[in-house]
DNA sequence: GGGATTATGTCAGCCATGTTGACTTAATCT
DNA sequence: AGATTAAGTCAACATGGCTGACATAATCCC
């Protein structure tokens, strides 16, 4: 990176003040606008280093950040059907399908009909696509255990209400519903092709 | 979005116990491993969603994410030199020139040559480009305001703390130099080429 | 003074990943 | 049987990353 560390930006803070009235959420002990600002930043800094490591592994397989989407989620919620993945993501059916058949043609996700609607396709990782979303995941583990060590006990319960809260509310549901969900295997409970 | 509330990925959870050994970032009261991917899921939903409502307004103007990153640091941050803006959005010179020659094009940012140095171009938002940031901020603010307050008092400090955390430490420092620096003013300090 | 280095800008082209619109197929629902 | 739904696909386009090469001006250093 550059010197950013020196000079930079000659002059001094404005020493903004305002608090209580005007402020970007209303009435409460609200946040100044300078640290909320702050907060924005920050969050892009942590945003643009989280994904970093993944990143630098992906290009490694001729993936892109878009296939570590598909692949974390179906790895991680496998029996997911295109359409939940298409809100997960929320971009469109053209964009999932380009690097979903990618995925599928190179053996990291496998489909099957739904048993109770066959037009269902149900997503799963192979092992070879639970491998490769583990070693994309590591380092990101790392991270989040050493930030979450950083900050300190208590942490958790803090932070999660916080992540939770800038969801939008109205797809707060489907991401608890998600986020409850796990790894049912693929192929019948009796039947199919294995791991 | 789709019905992901309902059925969804049948099959219970693994119920995953996993704690001290092993885990990601070594020794100390670590978190489990899933709990850690719950994080890194909370992550990308609260991102997807914190840059949602400025996209929606960046395309009445014919503008991208891209834009507003660039706007938003010349804003908050004026003063900035090129070699900076490319070492905190960690892209190429031609990728930013190409935005940043928008923004300046069409009156949102002004470039200045360096007191000391002239080969640096300072950068600093226009009136017309302070509005545009502003606009962007607004619902990113309001958002963060709302889940800060949802996360409780003391969220603050240890929030800050995660958050600084995650950015690589070889860039913590650069991160905290910009944070600290704020919007002097375009036009002479007693030198150069007025607005 | 003059050559090397630095900060910036720019041209040309490539790739990944988002978009819209239209259409097909198969399965399910009514 | 007809309408609807889940998924897949084709074509075309926009944005914003990337590399490589090169130009200009200012500064640094011998």
């Amino acid at each position: 990176m550059t010197d950013l560390n020196a000079p930079l930006a000659r002059g001094g803070k404005p020493a903004e003040a305002k608090h209580g009235a005007g402020s970007p959420a209303g009435k409460g002990a609200s946040v100044s606008e300078t640290k909320l600002h702050e907060f924005a930043e920050l969050l892009f800094f942590a945003y643009r280093d989280f994904t970093r490591d993944p990143d630098t592994i992906l290009s490694d397989f001729g993936f892109g950040r878009a296939h570590h989407r598909v692949l974390h989620f179906v790895n991680r919620h496998a029996g997911l059907r295109v359409a939940d993945l298409l809100g997960i993501l929320n971009i469109t059916k053209q964009s999932l399908g380009r690097v979903l058949k990618q995925l599928i043609d190179q053996g990291y996700i496998i489909q099957q009909a739904g048993a109770s609607d066959r037009r269902e396709r149900l997503l799963f990782a192979t092992e070879r696509g639970q491998e490769l979303a583990e070693r994309l995941a590591a380092p990101q583990l790392v991270r989040l255990s050493r930030a979450l060590k950083a900050a300190g006990p208590g942490v958790e319960t803090t932070l999660r209400q916080f992540l939770e809260a800038m969801i939008n509310a109205e797809d707060r549901p489907q991401v608890s519903s998600i986020m409850s969900a796990s790894s049912p295997q693929p192929g019948r409970g009796g039947t199919g092709e294995g791991s």
